[in-house]
RNA sequence: GGCUCCGUAGCUUAAUUGAAUAGAGCAUCUGACUACGGAUCAGAAGGUUCCAGGUUUGAGUCCUGGCGGAGUCACCA
C-alpha cells in the first residue's frame, strides 16, 4: 500500500497516464488524482493505479477504462510487461531486469536510502529540542521516550537532506531546585554522592523526595490546628516559605545559595551523562534555563510599546488571544517577574539567532499542546519572524497499566533501573540460548547491551509518537515478534551469511544473471529495498520514527522468508548465488540503515 | 463544564492526501532442525474498526450527534 517511487518509474507511468486520459477525453487531470500504489500481495503485479477517479470523464466502466490505459501503458512503457484488471484497479507487472538493475546499482552503496549531508553553506538547518529534563529529579520512563524520539528525529531529518542541530534546555533553576536544595541543606549533613555511594542525580532526587514528605507532615499539621484547606497549607507552610526564600536568595545571586545550587547540579549532571551515554543520546549545544530564564521580557515590554500587547490596572501584561480564539495569556506579573511562557519567547529568539533555522522542533509531551500553540500565536502577534518555523512535536504520554506514573505513589518507572533490568533480560536469553560461548567478557558485555537498547528502543519508538503508550513493568519488553531483537537477529543472520561468502567474492564486478530466473521472492524483497528512500522522506515529513521502525520489520519478515525458501551460499548456480549474495548485502545495509535511524546499533553476531 | 487528542482480535499495535478480502506481533493450538544461525519459518483460530446517522462509485480514515478514556483550561514549570 505504501508509496514508492522507484528510478522515476512511478512518474513516467503518471505521466504517460495523464496523456492517455487527456487524449481519450479531451480532458487535463490534476497529478494529484493520479494514484498508483504497491500491488498488495494477494494480486498480481507490482503497480496498481486505481482508475475511479477518471470513469466520469472517461464515460465508461471502471473496468474498460482500466483495461484501455493498461493496454495503452504497455505499448508506451518498455518497463511495464503485463497488467490486469480487478474491479477499477488496473496492476501492472514491471519487467524483471528492473529490478535486477536497482539491485546492481545500490548494491555497493553504504549509504543506501540516505541522503548526503548538505554541504550547502547557506542551507538553514533544523533545530531539535528534546529531553529538557529537571535537574531535581532523576530520568525516568518518558524522559526515555522523549529522548529516544527526539534522537531519531534528528537522524531522520539529517537522512532526508536536512542539517540538524540537536539541542538540550536544562530546567536548573526555580521553586522546584530550590526544594531539594533546601532539604540537603537542612538534612544532609553534607552528604555526597561519593559518600552516599548513589548517583548524583539519585542523591538529589531523593532529597526532593525528603522535602515532599517533610512538607506534607506540615501541611497535615497546619490544616489540623487552623482547620484551612490543604492549597492555603501549603502556602503558609514554613518550608515552603523557606524554600521560596531560597529562590529569591539565588536570584540574587547570594554567595552560599549559589554555591549549594552549583554543586548540587553538577552532581546531577554527572548522573545524566552516565545515563545519556548509556542511552546513546548527545546534543549539540545544551541551554540552561538560569541563563535564559531573564530572555523574553524585553521582547514582551516591546510588544507592549507597540501596542501589541496590553497592560492591566495592577501593572501585569498580558497577550489578547481572542483573534485566535483563545484566552488572554500572562506573559509579565504585576510586579515585573516573567512567567514560563515569557521565557519560551525569549529562548526561541535565541535559537533563531543562534542558528537562524527554517524550522524548530520541540520534541515535548502532548500536556503541553495548549502551552505550544499559545507560543505560537503570541509570536505572530508579536510579528517574530520565526513564529511560524515553531513545531510542537507533540507525543503521548507513557502509561503504566493502572495509569499514570505517580511519583507521590512510587509507581515512577527509573530510567537506568529499566536499563539494567532489559540488559538482565538480554543476559539470561542469550545465555540461556548459548549464544555467546565463544565471546569474551567485553564483547558479551557490548552485546547484551546492544540487544537490551535494541529491544527497549524498538518498543518504544514504533509506536506513533502521538499515541499514548503503554508499558507494562510486569511483563518484560519481548525478544521474539516484532521486536529490536528480531531485526538484530536477521542482519546478524545475514552477517554470518557475507562473513562466509569472504570479502571477495562480495566485490562483485559484474552481475551475470538473465533477469528471467529472478523468484517471486526476490522480487518482493528488492521491491521492498526500492521503497527504503521514500520512506525516510516520509518518515521525515511526518517526525515518525515509527514508520521507519514499520518498514525494517516488513523488511526482515520479507528476507526471512526468503532466507527460508532458498539458500544463497548453498546454491549451485554461480551466478544466481552471486545475485542472492549482493540482495542479501543490500538488505543487511538497509536494516542497518534503519535501525541508525532509530539509534539502534546492529551486532554482527548474536 | 469549555477546548484538544484518542477508541481497531484477549493483549500490544499497522493501514501515504478516502481505494481491493482491515495487516502484524504476543498469548493459544499444529507443523518444520543430517541447518548459509530455530531469537527463525509455515499453518490454524481470533474483527459489527465504541455506537447511531450522513457525504461518496468507495469510509478504520471525512462530517454531525452520542458513549467511553486521557490531557488541558495557574500571576506552576
Amino acid at each position: 500500500m505504501r508509496k514508492f517511487d522507484f528510478m522515476g518509474i512511478e512518474k513516467k507511468i503518471a505521466a504517460a497516464v495523464a496523456s492517455i486520459i487527456e487524449n481519450e477525453s479531451g480532458q487535463v487531470i490534476p497529478a494529484d488524482r493520479i494514484v498508483l500504489q504497491k500491488t498488495r500481495k494477494d494480486f498480481e503485479g507490482d503497480l496498481t493505479l486505481v482508475v475511479f477517479p477518471f470513469v466520469k470523464m472517461l464515460r465508461r466502466s471502471p473496468e474498460h477504462c482500466a483495461d484501455m490505459i493498461g493496454k495503452a501503458l504497455a505499448e508506451k512503457i518498455e518497463e511495464v510487461a503485463a497488467h490486469n484488471v480487478v474491479k477499477g484497479f488496473l496492476n501492472l507487472s514491471l519487467e524483471k531486469y528492473v529490478w535486477l538493475d536497482f539491485l546492481w546499482k545500490n548494491a555497493n552503496n553504504e549509504r543506501f536510502g540516505l541522503q548526503n549531508p548538505a554541504a550547502d553553506d547557506d542551507l538553514k538547518p533544523v533545530v531539535v529540542e528534546f529531553s529538557s529534563p529537571n535537574t531535581n529529579k532523576p530520568l525516568h520512563l518518558g524522559h526515555i521516550r522523549n529522548n529516544l524520539l527526539g534522537f531519531s528525529v534528528a537522524r531522520i531529518l539529517e537522512a532526508a537532506g536536512n542539517k540538524v542541530v540537536s539541542v538540550n534546555l536544562v530546567n536548573d533553576r526555580g521553586i522546584h531546585i530550590c526544594k531539594s536544595m533546601l532539604a540537603w541543606m537542612k538534612f544532609g549533613q553534607g552528604e555526597t554522592p561519593q559518600s552516599a555511594g548513589k548517583k548524583g542525580d539519585k542523591l538529589v532526587g531523593d532529597y526532593y523526595v525528603k522535602f515532599e514528605s517533610a512538607l506534607r507532615k506540615q501541611v497535615a499539621s497546619i490544616m489540623e490546628e487552623k482547620g484551612v484547606s490543604e492549597d492555603e497549607a501549603r502556602k503558609s507552610a514554613p518550608l515552603m516559605m523557606e524554600a521560596q526564600n531560597l529562590l529569591r536568595r539565588w536570584e540574587e545571586r547570594d554567595p552560599e545559595v549559589v554555591k549549594v545550587w552549583e554543586t548540587m547540579n553538577a552532581w546531577v549532571y554527572e548522573g545524566f551523562d552516565q545515563t545519556y551515554e548509556r542511552m546513546g543520546i548527545s546534543f549539540d549545544k545544551i541551554y540552561y534555563e538560569s541563563d535564559t530564564y531573564l530572555l523574553g521580557r524585553d521582547i514582551v515590554l516591546d510588544g507592549l510599546k507597540k501596542e501589541k500587547l496590553l497592560k492591566k490596572e495592577d501593572g501585569s501584561v498580558w497577550a489578547d488571544l481572542a483573534e485566535h480564539k483563545l484566552d488572554e495569556k500572562l506573559l509579565l506579573r504585576a510586579d515585573g517577574t516573567s512567567v514560563y511562557m515569557t521565557q519560551d519567547i525569549g529562548t526561541a529568539r535565541l535559537r533563531y539567532e543562534d542558528f537562524c533555522p527554517e524550522r524548530m522542533i520541540y520534541v515535548v509531551g502532548n500536556e503541553q499542546n495548549y502551552h505550544f500553540d499559545v507560543l505560537k500565536k503570541v509570536l505572530i502577534k508579536l510579528e517574530e519572524p520565526y513564529a511560524d518555523a515553531i513545531h510542537h512535536l507533540s507525543y503521548g504520554m507513557v502509561e503504566l497499566p493502572d495509569g499514570r506514573m505517580k511519583s507521590r505513589e512510587g509507581t515512577v518507572v527509573d530510567a537506568d533501573d529499566l536499563m539494567s533490568d532489559m540488559f538482565e533480560t538480554a543476559r539470561k536469553t542469550t545465555e540461556e540460548l548459548g549464544k555467546t560461548a565463544d565471546f569474551n567478557e567485553s564483547e558479551k558485555k557490548d552485546l547484551y547491551h546492544k540487544i537490551a537498547m535494541g529491544a527497549l528502543k524498538y518498543f518504544m519508538l514504533k509506536v506513533d509518537p502521538k499515541k499514548n503508550m503503554l508499558f507494562n513493568p510486569d511483563e518484560s519488553i519481548d525478544f521474539n515478534g516484532n521486536t529490536g531483537p528480531f531485526i538484530q537477529y536477521t542482519y546478524a543472520r545475514i552477517a554470518s551469511i557475507l562473513r562466509k561468502a569472504g570479502e571477495d567474492r562480495l566485490k562483485l564486478s559484474e552481475l551475470k544473471l538473465d533477469a528471467s530466473r529472478m523468484n517471486a521472492k526476490e522480487i518482493a524483497l528488492l521491491k521492498n529495498l526500492s521503497g527504503f528512500g521514500a520512506v525516510v522522506a516520509e518518515a521525515a515529513a511526518a517526525c515518525s520514527p515509527a514508520q521507519i521502525a514499520n518498514y525494517v520489520y516488513e523488511l526482515c519478515k520479507e528476507f526471512n522468508q526468503f532466507y527460508h525458501e532458498y539458500s544463497v551460499l548453498n546454491e549451485p548456480d554461480r551466478a544466481v548465488s552471486d545475485y542472492r549474495l549482493q540482495l542479501a548485502k543490500l538488505t543487511s545495509t538497509t536494516i542497518k540503515n534503519s535501525m541508525a535511524l532509530l539509534g539502534i546499533d546492529v551486532p554482527e553476531k548474536m
